[in-house]
DNA sequence: ATTTTTTTATTGAACGTTCAATCAATAAAA
DNA sequence: TTTTATTGATTGAACGTTCAATAAAAAAAT
């Protein structure tokens, strides 16, 4: 079958594969001949655009954190409001969207998350993403509340998030969105109720309901 | 050096050098060699007293498990009064002891748990712990709120104590046992404030009648 | 329109490395 | 002398990477 051109379809498949890999039997048994197998290719193809199985799990995170990235950032740019409530409601959503919680994307997620601790390669594209959600609460937060209290807010509910997200990633069922983003956002209601301000009208915040 | 009665010796140092070998190169890369250098003794010791490096792995999870139902078991046996208040915050001081956040201990916490996704054995202990925080919290959540509302309050609590764990365990200076403290008590403080329930002086409840 | 050549894509067996487990040998205490 | 504790070289399995061989498409030549 070969063509030109291959390039961006190998590496989307492989990467896919990557997640279907460690969804099924884990990271550690993540193996290039099994990955290869799971996009129907042969496992010295990995070497062949990746570099090694190295480049390929760099490329794997990087994947599921951009797209992560990006739910949140279309989320946010479609708001018609400029309201912080609306931002960091829109920021809990884009952390739950459907298409970062399916079953594969979760647990090579944590997956990652958990070896990211010993490898400098994920170590730093973990911070980045850590980073990222921390200074957008943050940011946001300090419109309403004064610099220590915002910075707290911003810490227990990126703690919240993640820690659904890791339940969600362990449970057989898998992350049940609706009710994460429930809880999250009646957090936030909450919270800022705690200040004296009112949060209006939460679920009409964002356009997607 | 060989002795009598040198197995339970043997054996804590064992999981010791286990938590130790992961907290410096992770769990994919603990081999039984290293594992055995850390605690002074060769590698075919493991296999004797642990019938293989898989039942070392297991024995060093239910010991970190263990601990940390005891830290929370011990702080509730303490109280003085029964307010579901103060159960409350003994749970949330037990789950961030001191002895469960040093580094070597919550990085092995934390590889543990993303490989519990895929092996049976650690899936077990894994998810009698998890239901045992979540049933502590949804039962003394119950005497407080309606059934519905104190389960989602269980729910939250226990994703908001497991999210600073994660971020605590990611960071390079680790958990900031205090202020994750803090933050999980303002969290219970707002919740129950409200739900119409004043929360009398969190931080004296196990002291106070 | 064929045929030939070149380029691109892919394979999979071979290689060297690393690992967990084994077990005969050894050493110290009982 | 017997028992208990421990060692560490050996073994076999599994892994990632490499690379010569191959196959198909594209380009060039006829």
């Amino acid at each position: 079958m070969p063509k030109v051109g291959m390039e961006p379809i190998r590496r989307q498949q492989l990467i896919k594969a990557t997640m279907a890999a460690i969804d099924e039997v884990g990271l550690a048994d993540a193996t290039v001949v099994r990955i290869a197998r799971h996009a129907g290719v042969s496992a010295g193809i990995i070497s062949h655009y990746f570099g090694g199985k190295d480049g390929l799990l760099e490329a794997t995170m990087r994947q599921i954190l951009n797209d992560l990235g990006e739910a949140v950032a279309s989320r946010r740019r479609a708001l018609t409001t400029d309201a912080p409530e609306a931002h960091l409601a829109a920021i809990i959503d884009g952390n739950f969207d459907r298409s970062q919680v399916t079953g594969p994307v979760a647990k090579t997620w944590l997956a990652f998350w958990a070896s990211s601790m010993h490898r400098p390669a994920l170590e730093r594209l973990q911070n980045v993403n850590d980073r990222r959600l921390y200074a957008n609460l943050s940011h946001q937060f300090r419109r309403l509340l004064p610099k220590a209290q915002a910075r707290d807010a911003a810490r227990a509910l990126a703690a919240l998030i993640d820690g659904l997200w890791l339940r969600g990633a362990l449970t057989p069922e898998g992350l049940d969105t609706d009710r994460a983003r429930r809880l999250a956002r009646e957090y936030l209601e909450q919270l800022l109720k705690a200040h004296g301000l009112g949060i209006r009208h939460p679920e009409t915040l964002s356009l997607e309901s």
